[in-house]
DNA sequence: GCCAACGTTGGC
DNA sequence: GCCAACGTTGGC
C-alpha cells in the first residue's frame, strides 16, 4: 500500500530524518485512533510513504520513505517527561503504536499543497478533502505516482 | 494569530 | 447514549 505522513518541520523535518542513523526513525507521537489503526494494523514492511510538511509555508510533499518496521507500541506514551505522555497507555496494555520509516529520496522538486489542488489528476485525494486532519493516511497508487512525477522522480 | 473542522471528554 | 464544552490540527 501507499501512505502519506504529516510532520511539522519545526518538530521533525525530512532533513532531520536524513540525519538519523540509517536515515530511519520511529514515527512516534501519533495520538489519533484512526491514524493509530493504520500504523498498527495496515502498514506493511516495504510500503511506500510520502513525507509531508504541514504547518509551514507552503505545506507540501517533500520526500519518499518506506516502512522498515511494522506497528509496535509507542513507548513515548509511557514517559511522563514526554510531551506525548498518556497515562492511559502502559507496556502491558499499549494504547498507541508506531512504525519505523526510512528515507528513500528527497524529491528534487517540492510538491506544494497548492500544486496538488491544482492538479485534476489528484481530484478526490484524501489529503485534499476538506477538514482532513489525519496525520497518517492512505494514498492511492495512481496518486502516489502522480505526486512522484510532480516531484521530479520517475521510478517504476 | 485566526478559526473551521474535526475528535475527545464527561455530566447527565 | 446524547451533546456541550473543550482541545487539537493545520491552512490561511
Amino acid at each position: 500500500m501507499y501512505w502519506l505522513v504529516k510532520s511539522e518541520p519545526d518538530t521533525f523535518s525530512i532533513q532531520d530524518l536524513a540525519g538519523m542513523p540509517d536515515q530511519t526513525e520511529h514515527w512516534d507521537g501519533v495520538r489519533n485512533y484512526q491514524a493509530r489503526n493504520f500504523m498498527r494494523d495496515e502498514m506493511r514492511k516495504g510500503d511506500k510513504v510520502l513525507f509531508y510538511h504541514s504547518n509551514t509555508k507552503p505545506p507540501g510533499v517533500v520526500g519518499v520513505c518506506s516502512v522498515v518496521r511494522e506497528g509496535y507500541p509507542d513507548h513515548t506514551a509511557w514517559d511522563p517527561e514526554s510531551t506525548y505522555f498518556d497515562p492511559k497507555s502502559s507496556p502491558e496494555n499499549p494504547r498507541w503504536f508506531m512504525v519505523d520509516i526510512q528515507l528513500q529520496e528527497v524529491l528534487p522538486q517540492y510538491v506544494s499543497l497548492d500544486a496538488m489542488k491544482q492538479n485534476p489528476a489528484l481530484e478526490g485525494m484524501r489529503l485534499l478533502q476538506k477538514g482532513n486532519r489525519l496525520s497518517v493516511l492512505p494514498v492511492q497508487e495512481r496518486e502516489f505516482r502522480e505526486i512522484l512525477r510532480m516531484g521530479g522522480l520517475h521510478i517504476s
